[in-house]
DNA sequence: TTATCTGCAAACATTTTGCAGCGAG
DNA sequence: CTCGCTGCAAAATGTTTGCAGATAA
């Protein structure tokens, strides 16, 4: 069933919208309730979990296993070239990949394949920056 | 500086010895206890995590984030083809991938790539068993 | 009206850490 | 003998859940 609208969940699905790069859940609570928006933590949570069920937003583990989330823009299969240093975020289609995926399993017998492909780098600026100009 | 060898590490590296799949850090130290060979679980994750920095164990996080350890065979890059239902592990290698992933990277900008790449299925054995033969 | 959602706080699971004592080198 | 390692228990995280009250439809 439809979820219902609520002043919540409304807050949390427009400050996605507005966010480009991957954020933890802490993050997104404490950034409603800068914005004077807040929201319980409890539902930040639960809202994220409805979200990426419903394939509205992509999840992703940070190194130390924390969720982070956003808002995609392409529905269809994609991957994430993710900025280490600031978070910016490409998405990137796997094209190619998603073949040798298929073809390396199929080699070892596998089937029901499915695949995790994250880029993870420095972007142009990050990098000019950290080169120390 | 080498790391002392005492009865705990010998026991933690020898159980991953004989382990062909990921494990979490709980699981292999119920192991040990079951095989009487004891270590407290504080010293499990403190070795783990020692290896891990060392490159003798690869670290893979779970979807639920939890992190699995597993002695890797392969000294160098590689990437795991896992099983979703019984967890044997087949090491391949990422070839064409990881020149596709830096031409990516490249193209928008990014550099000091780094990338997760590990793919998940159902082997053989458990394809021919679930299809209810 | 009423089933769902929210907020809070407590419960959980995993992992980390402080500290006193043990033991490898 | 010494300094690193261990075990325990406490604490820090990140996330989930129970429940009473609020609220969208």
């Amino acid at each position: 069933m439809r979820p219902r609208m609520t002043r919540q969940r409304a807050a949390v699905s427009d400050l996605l919208e507005r966010t480009d790069d991957f954020r933890s859940a802490q993050q997104l609570h404490e950034s409603l309730r800068e914005a004077g928006d807040s929201v319980g933590l409890a539902t930040v949570y639960r809202t994220l979990q409805a979200l990426a069920e419903a394939g509205e937003v992509d999840v992703l583990r940070a190194d130390d296993g924390e969720a982070l989330y956003r808002r995609c823009e392409s529905v269809k299969h994609h991957h994430h070239l993710v900025c280490r240093e600031c978070g910016t975020t490409v998405e990137i289609s796997g094209d190619g990949v998603e073949a040798w995926a298929v073809e390396m399993a199929a080699r070892h017998g596998f089937t029901a394949i499915e695949h995790t492909l994250d880029l993870f780098g420095l972007c142009a600026q990050c990098s000019r920056r950290s080169a120390g100009a």
